[in-house]
DNA sequence: TGTACATCAGTGAACGCGCGTTCACTGATGTAC
DNA sequence: TGTACATCAGTGAACGCGCGTTCACTGATGTAC
């Protein structure tokens, strides 16, 4: 890569820090100007311009981060499980981990999947969807094994995805002792869910 | 009550349908300009403080209307199902009756639920908590009656409230024809959630 | 390797705009006698 | 009922501010020969 591709990729990549430091539990994305998170990156306001043609498009990419977060998050869990380890305990609490770790990535998601942008509504949607899917088809997977194959897995799935992130939000804005609560009570919840589609299914 | 005082609280009123009728599905609270919402309301901007100190005042206001508006609903569904009725069926289709006929304030809840106002979470969160609380009750009584009492009565109706709102998030957006197959999803899923924590309780 | 030219990330000045808020005011409504 | 004064909801002008965006520019990096 070329010095002069490396230094954009260097303020772009600045531009997004800066953003992502002004959110906050009190600052939207849509609070943000674009000439404050130019002036925290340290950039002219016209600098913008070359990386982004507006802030909703920087935001588009931020979300698109969250959903890699997302994704490796799934990932993770999955390799836990494999190693033994509750499926529903083992998820919970690699989910509020990675809640700690990338807090306002996450916000972002909670925050913009109701918000007020159209495109931002979509494309967290459409991640969310992909975290259904696959839930989805760990449900159906699991199943199979135990040969109780439940009736209707999409819609648990979306079910456990919806309380997964509501309580999820509720951790976020808690201390950290309160988050242990959270923790057992979205555990709690996903085993009622899940042991009453087992129940309907026969 | 005096001719001013009247008029007074029919500019209140002017006010607060104003900045209603500017909320949508693309515009929310936060976008909303002090100016904007007092020329709606054919109103000088100045004339806006002698009503609220700031536009947050004003959103506060909705947030209680929305709040009463819900507690009418409870007390609705109540009404059906004493008639005789299935709890689940007739206390979802009540809901999706009045997230149609109040669509704007319903979307003022769900958005700003997550939103950047600190107050206005506040608010909210302790509406849908007298929401959850007054929902537990009933479960508690439907529990004794058929003698299957549930163990944790109060995590369960949070469940079954937050399946409820974000279900009704995507009710809200949705078009008509797909509105049908939400409350489908929605009365499914609270059946998962109510067989489960009774499968769980006993 | 050296030279001449092209590219383009970052800049600073300037613009017009809508904003929230202040202020002193007006005139209809309310009150005391 | 009539009069004199007080109240106060609504007003219009004015302010300073930060905003997004445009423009012509600079100078370092990249490229062709």
């Amino acid at each position: 890569m070329s010095l002069r591709t490396e230094q954009k990729l260097k303020t772009r990549r600045a531009l997004m820090d800066a953003a992502l430091g002004l959110l906050s539990a009190d600052r939207g994305f849509g609070s943000l100007s674009l000439r404050e998170v130019a002036r925290e990156a340290g950039v002219a306001p016209t600098s913008f311009y070359r990386h982004f043609t507006d802030l909703d498009e920087l935001g588009l990419a931020l979300v698109d981060e969250a959903g890699v977060a997302l994704r490796q998050l799934m990932r993770q869990a999955r390799k836990r499980i494999r190693r033994g380890g509750s499926t529903i305990t083992t998820s919970v609490d690699t989910f509020m981990e990675y809640l700690t770790t990338n807090a306002t990535l996450f916000r972002l998601l909670l925050r913009e999947r109701s918000g007020v942008s159209p495109a931002f509504r979509t494309a967290i949607h459409a991640e969310i969807k992909h975290f259904v899917t696959e839930l989805s088809e760990d449900l159906d997977r699991l199943g199979k094994e135990r040969k109780k194959p439940l009736s209707d897995s999409y819609l648990v799935a979306e079910a456990m995805v919806t309380l997964v992130f509501n309580q999820g939000a509720e951790a976020l804005d808690a201390p950290a002792k309160a988050r242990a609560e959270v923790t057992e009570k979205l555990n709690k919840q996903l085993r009622i869910v899940l042991v009453g589609a087992q129940a309907l299914a026969e």
